[in-house]
DNA sequence: TGTACATCAGTGAACGCGCGTTCACTGATGTAC
DNA sequence: TGTACATCAGTGAACGCGCGTTCACTGATGTAC
């Protein structure tokens, strides 16, 4: 139904576009950050006029929602492609800060500062939820064992992040914590403010994952 | 010398207009971000005309960088403060919360999504410096012995960053580990990636800070 | 296979906007004698 | 105390720029008979 020899040529023609319109824009936002985004721009670097583009996306905002939604959606295949390697816990971890550092705007856009004025849409949470449910799993299979923290049986009343994973308290503790301790350091990495101070961030955040690991 | 007393009534008046378009500065940054401060839209809400703040500004780079150097002051100033009036570590963590919480887009400037082509001046690392001081003070008097880790042994040959604070490798990684972990919960609070989870935030935090003072 | 028509990508001009910044100028405030 | 001058805050016009977005239009590509 929606495979590729059923496109007609035009319709390939134009998902090609949508799709180099795209790569310029991650160019430009790798460059300049999110909010300096600009469809004009776009345009002429790739020898189109502006409103071209107007054929592709309903504006601008349509399009940071796209770049948004394909960030979420990278992140959610990385991490399903590390999970079906074999990869636990440490392996996803790296697989995250690889996939930061491989783009840092791309990190920066989704769990950074948020575009002024924007908002996400709805159905990226799922795509969240999806990602924050490999975490769950990597942290369940943990050898150590799980005490009961005050927080984890706090969140049991609060488990629709997860995605309505069945996981004990202990357990979305952890993978809370994990995801807000890794994004501590590695958020700080991107902005750049480790910069000045002389140590190897990559240190800190092996060391930060070792915490995690050993109970 | 700098007494007010010695400042004519144009320096006065000078230095009070220089406050009050910072003040608006805080205001659109609160709103709409630091990437959409505009000199042209402050004056219009002074009841000014634009180019009339290029007396007390050099531009718009000038008063970015006045914000941000008051913002970081702002931060050392309340944590000398609560470290005087006898905060420990948790005093510290809870004063920095509510200083995140009172203004987030402040916090943000400092600590979020660098301002694309913006650089940061080189004295305001002196007063990060002096903010981090405060935390390794309080983690040196934290009641718990201090094992050492192999990143703080790592750490001890790079501490510029603490300001030549003599402390062992244990405390300052423990200090750098404050800032990451804190960070981490914060910055996610402020950006808004809670709230599709429906858990208060604070009990994360305090759990988070809880784990940092138990060992 | 050829022709008539519909579809659709892309252009160029235009609109209205706001931006940072410069410049020559006015008018009020302070200073020196 | 009064007058001449210097200082300086603020204005308004202007420059050049880039933005998002609309609109009428051209020309190429695909479709139906």
């Amino acid at each position: 139904m929606t495979d590729a020899r059923t496109k007609t040529p035009r319709e390939r023609y134009r998902t090609q576009v949508r799709a180099e319109i795209k790569e310029h824009a991650w160019e430009q936002i790798a460059t300049a950050g999110a909010s300096a985004l600009s469809l004009n721009a776009i345009a002429k670097r790739m020898g189109m006029s502006g409103p071209a583009l107007y054929r592709y996306f309903a504006g601008r905002d349509e399009l940071i929602t796209e770049l948004v939604r394909d960030a979420y959606r990278s992140l959610a295949d990385t991490f399903r492609a590390a999970s079906e390697a074999g990869a636990d816990l440490a392996g996803l971890a790296h697989a995250l800060r690889a996939w930061a550092l491989d783009d840092p705007q791309r990190y920066l856009l989704v769990f950074g500062t948020p575009v002024p004025g924007y908002r996400a849409p709805d159905d990226v949470t799922r795509v969240a939820a999806e990602t924050m449910a490999v975490i769950i799993d990597a942290c369940a299979a943990l050898p150590s064992d799980h005490p009961a923290t005050p927080f984890g049986t706090y969140l049991e009343g609060h488990r629709q992040w997860a995605g309505g994973h069945h996981a004990p308290p202990a357990v979305l503790h952890r993978a809370l914590t994990v995801w807000t301790r890794l994004h501590g350091v590695l958020s700080l990495e991107l902005a750049g403010h480790f910069t000045g101070m002389r140590f190897d961030p990559s240190l800190l955040y092996d060391a930060e994952l070792d915490g995690l690991l050993e109970r």
